[in-house]
DNA sequence: CATGAATGAGTGTTCATTCAT
DNA sequence: TATGAATGAACACTCATTCAT
C-alpha cells in the first residue's frame, strides 16, 4: 500500500500555508515556491493537490470562508435575534489576530476579484450568505420586538454589510486611527440605534460571549 | 520652464495610462509594457519619468487622489455645512463611470498597501485628509444647527468613512445587489439620521448640485 | 513460471498503451502518467517492468516490430517468390488502420533515433531484417523466372525499401494527396516493372491474400 | 536612437541556431535555453523575435525550406526538362553536409507534424511546391521528347517524391548501408528508366552541374 | 530624451524518477 | 508487487530593469 495521506487534510495544510503567506505580506508574494516552503514541502507537490494556481488561490479563499462560517455557526448556535446579530456583526470585524488575518485575506482577494470571474463568484456567493444571515436575524429581532418595527430589513442589511467591510478595511490599514475597540464600539452603536426603548448594553457583554 | 511643464505633462499621460489599464482589468495587468503601449510610448521611456515601477504605481495613486480632491474642491466651493457634507459623501461613491474607475483603483491599491509601506502611507495620508474634511463639515453643520447637538464628531466621521468604502466596494463587486441608486440612497439615509427636525430632502436636490 | 508469463503480459499491456498514445497524438505526448492512465495502472508500476522511460520506449518499438513480423510471417507462410514479395511490400504500407498506427509509430521514432543510438540500433536491425527478406524474395522470384534476369538485387531492394518508407510517410502526412489506393497502386506498379512478359495482375488478386 | 538591429537578420541567426541544435542532436534538445546558448544570446531575447516557441520552430522550418528553394532555383536557372529534373531530384537527397542537415531537420519535423496542424501545414505546402515542380519538369521533358510519351505524370511524380524521402531517411539513418553514392545512383537509375532511346549518362555528368 | 534590444531572475507548470508503505 | 506521494530539475514564458545608441 502506498503512503497513506489524507488528501483533504493535505490540501488544508497547503491552504493554511497560503493563508499565512498572505497574512505576512501581500497576495502577490504567494508564489508556488513561497507557498511550498511555508507548507514545508517541495513546489512540485502542490500539483498533486491542485489543478493549477488559480484553483489553489480560489480554494484557499473558499476554505477561509468555510472556517469563518464554522466559527460563526458555533458562536450563534445558542443565540437568537438581537444577541445573535450582535455576535455576527462583531465576528465579522478584525478584532483579534485570527480575524485580522481573515480580513487581510479578504481584502487581498478583492483586488483579484476585479480580474477573475471565478474569485468574484466565490466572494459574491459568500457575501450573499452573509446578507441572508444578517437579514434573517434582523427580521427575527424585529419579530421578537427587540428592534424598531420601522426598520427596513434590506436597507439595514446593506448598511451593516457596508460597515463590516468599511470598518474592517480601515482597522486593517489604519489601526492607529481606528483601533479594534473603536471598531467594535462603532458597530455596536449602529446596532443600538435600531433597538427599541433600551440601550445596547442591556443585551449583554460582548466578551465573553453571552450564551 | 517649458521642459518642466512637458515633463509633468508626460508623467500625467503615463499615470493616466496606468489608470486606464487598471480600469480595464486588474492591477496585476499593469506591466511596464502594457502601460507603455497604453501611453503610446516605448517601454524604456517610462524610466525617464519614474525611478522604478513602484514609484510609477505610487505616483499614479497620488495623481488619482489629486484629481478627486480637485473635483471635490470645486463641487464644495460654494457649499457649507450639511449641503457640503452631503456632496462630499456622495462624491466618494462610485455613482458614475469616472468614480467607478477611481474606486477600482483604490480597491486595487488596498491589496498592494498590505505589502508596501509606501503605498500604505499614501493611502493613510489621503484618508486623513478625507477624515479631516468630513469632520470639519460635520462640525460646521452642527455649529450651524443643521444636525443634532449630540453627534459625536469623531465617531460619526469614522462611520461615514466606513460607509464610503463599504458601500463603494460592494457597489463595485456586486453591482447587481447594490446598485448606484441604492448606494446613494443608503448614504443619504445615514446622513439624514443626524439632521435636526427636518428631512434630508430639505437640504436640496442632489443633482444638480445646490449652490 | 506463471509469474514470468504475467510479467511479460503486463509489459505488453504497457507497450500496447504506448502504441495507442502515440497513435492518438505525437510521441512527445507519451509521458509516464499518460501511458499509465492508458494502461489502466498507476504511474509507479511502470518502474517495475521497465528500467526507465528510454527502455520503455525502445521496448515498445521492438514490440511493434515483433507484431509486424508475426503478421507478415503468417501472410507469407504459403507464398513464394513474386507473390510473397508482393504481399510483403503491400503489408509495409499503411493501407489499413492497424498499419497506419504502425507507420505513425515508426515515423515518430525516426526523429528519436536521430538522438538515441539505442533506438537507432533497433530500427537499423529491423530494417536489415526487412532488407534481407525483400532481397531473398527478389532472388527467389528471379530464380523462378518470375522477374527479369537483369534485376540488380541490392539496388532493387533499396528502391523498394525507399518506396515503402517514402510512400508510407506521404500517405500518413498527406492522405488527401496520396490515398491508400494510390500508394498500393504505385507500389504494385514498381513491382510490375520487374516482371517478365506478364502483367502484375497475373500474380493474383491482392485482397483476399492468395495462398 | 536605439541600438540598430536588423530584425530579420536576427531572426535568421536564431533560426540558424535552431538548425544547428537539431543537426547535432534531436529536435527535443532544441529548448529555449539551448537555442539561446547556441545563438550566443540570453534566453529572454528570443521572446523579442518570436511570439512563442511554436512560432520559433515553425519559422525555422519555413526558413529551411526557403533556403532549399533558393538553392534549387539557382541550380535550375539555366536548365530545362530532363537536366533540370535530374538536378532537382539529386538536390533533394542528403548528398553533402548541408543537405544532410536539411534532411535531419525535415525528418525531425515529421514527428512533430503528427501532433501539430501548423507544422503539418507548412510541410504539406512545401511538399505541394515540390510536387508541382517535379511534375512540370516531367511534363517539360516529355514535351521535349526526352522521356517516354507514356509516362504518367502524376504517378511518376509521386514515385519520385517517395524515393526522395525514402532514400533520404535511409541515407540519414543507415549511412553505412545506403551511402550517398548509392542514393545518387539509385535515384538516377529511376530517372533513366523514363528516358527514351538513350542512357541517363547522356544527360551529362552530375557534378559539376551541366549548364 | 527616446529607443528597444538585452538581460536574468522569477513565474507557473510538467515530468521522470524515487521511495515509504 | 503495487501504490501514489514526493522530489527537484527542467520547461516555456514574463517581467522590471539596464544600457548602448
Amino acid at each position: 500500500m502506498p503512503k497513506i495521506v489524507n488528501h483533504e487534510e493535505r490540501r488544508e495544510q497547503i491552504m493554511a500555508a497560503i493563508r499565512r503567506v498572505i497574512a505576512h505580506g501581500q497576495i502577490n508574494d504567494a508564489t508556488i515556491r513561497v507557498i511550498a516552503r511555508e507548507a514545508g514541502c517541495s513546489a512540485g507537490v502542490l500539483a498533486h493537490y491542485f489543478r493549477d494556481k488559480d484553483e489553489m488561490m480560489t480554494s484557499a479563499l473558499r476554505w477561509s470562508h468555510k472556517g469563518i462560517r464554522a466559527r460563526q455557526s458555533e458562536k450563534l448556535a445558542s443565540l437568537r435575534g438581537l444577541a445573535a446579530l450582535r455576535e455576527l456583526l462583531l465576528d465579522n470585524l478584525p478584532l483579534d489576530e485570527e480575524r485580522t488575518v481573515e480580513t487581510r485575506l479578504e481584502v487581498s482577494y478583492w483586488s483579484r476579484a476585479l480580474g477573475s470571474q471565478q474569485i468574484l463568484d466565490v466572494q459574491r456567493q459568500e457575501a450573499a450568505l452573509l446578507y441572508d444571515k444578517i437579514r434573517s436575524l434582523l427580521k427575527e429581532a424585529r419579530d421578537l420586538g427587540q428592534i424598531r418595527r420601522d426598520v427596513q430589513l434590506d436597507d439595514a442589511t446593506e448598511v451593516f454589510l457596508a460597515l463590516i467591510d468599511g470598518l474592517s478595511v480601515h482597522a486593517l490599514l489604519y489601526p492607529d486611527r481606528l483601533t479594534r475597540e473603536m471598531a467594535e464600539r462603532l458597530m455596536l452603536g449602529e446596532l443600538e440605534r435600531l433597538v427599541v426603548g433600551t440601550s445596547i448594553e442591556d443585551i449583554g457583554p460582548s466578551d465573553p460571549v453571552p450564551r
